[in-house]
DNA sequence: CAATTCATATACCGATTGGTAAAATAGATG
DNA sequence: CATCTATTTTACCAATCGGTATATGAATTG
């Protein structure tokens, strides 16, 4: 078993239940199986051990994001193959992302906000590209496409935590049809 | 100057800035200018103190809400209101706004969260309760309701949060217009 | 085999954590 | 003034915090 990959496991386990900051070095070691001047020699810090967790899982998200959201003129169908690649990682890696979102809305002083800011403005930065690429289809925005964005990933997000939240099981249960359904509402309002 | 009054200030200015979990019960005293033995005087232990923060701005909150939410039939009209009293509730009280909503993110397991879950479903509740209510506008709605609640909260939401992120200054910047554009793209949905 | 590098553990550091016993002060009441 | 009660302080607690000096075991390399 390698070392390095069992303390990234026990972290994000253990900074996904309980937060970043109410979770003591101490545990994350003991909870690996290891001692803490191991997790030290690999990672130099607590902070630094944050990073290593938030930089191997949001790249993944980044780059599976980037190629959905390569826009070839049909805005429905890549807002929903987006929203599906989007929900896919959730779902596959439900605890960093779930993580991911807390820190996202950690105070902006707050150390493991740091560490996650620059990833969440690069995916916003993503789905931005959408809508201003979808410029032609849509016609003049007038600097709608922020706010475009902005209800986008809200929308989304809110779903899948509310969802997970009222759900008994350890899971995120949403299917395909869901989300299509959800992005139509986006699309189209509340009135169809 | 009322102690009491001086430690919640204190309190949430720190919750607010750094985080429950990261701010020391030494630090908020010295912030209010009293020691410990005083605080604990008054809230018995941290998560009391929390409590008390939480108790007095969320029940405002609420009170709010509810009445804004009451429905008259005419649905646009309603979510207008909502969507002003809730705006402005984020501004007024801007740190309290903005540490809740990070609490509503926390890991389900933190003291912290579960000390804000009640209020968050009070609120989803009272949401979900206007899109109830307008069933006989809007016809049969197949459990939808649930989903436009989450997404219309989900799109303030994050909406104030980017903002506010985005902006230089330390206040929230929305104007009224603002706020029914975003309503009206959450009715009718961005072709419009 | 010897020297060196990599990996892991024991045992410790000062500082801070949430929390409290007990004394001192302040304000009200008889 | 004396008593009582409501506050607030000084001084402390064990436990935990993030972090490290140093020794030791395990591989690798000359």
């Amino acid at each position: 078993m390698d070392t390095r990959e069992t303390i990234l496991n026990s972290a994000l386990e253990l900074f996904y239940t309980k937060g970043y900051d109410s979770v003591g070095v101490q545990e994350i070691a003991e909870n690996a199986g290891i001692t803490k001047p191991t997790l030290y020699y690999y990672f130099g810090s607590k902070i630094g051990l944050l990073d290593n967790v938030i930089e191997r899982n949001a790249t993944k998200l980044i780059d599976l994001m980037k190629d959905a959201s390569f826009y070839q003129g049909d805005l429905p169908l890549t807002l929903n193959k987006v929203a599906t690649v989007y929900l896919e990682f959730a779902i596959e890696y439900r605890k960093f992302y779930f993580f991911m979102i807390a820190l996202t809305y950690h105070a902006k002083e707050n150390d493991a906000h740091k560490a996650i800011e620059p990833y969440i403005r690069e995916l916003y930065r993503i789905i931005l590209s959408i809508f201003e690429s979808a410029e032609k289809e849509l016609g003049n925005m007038n600097g709608r496409q922020q706010k475009f964005a902005m209800g986008f990933i809200g929308t989304i997000n809110y779903y899948i935590l509310f969802l997970a939240e009222t759900s008994d099981a350890d899971e995120v249960a949403i299917t395909n049809d869901q989300i299509f359904a959800l992005v139509h509402q986006f699309m189209h309002g509340i009135y169809s």
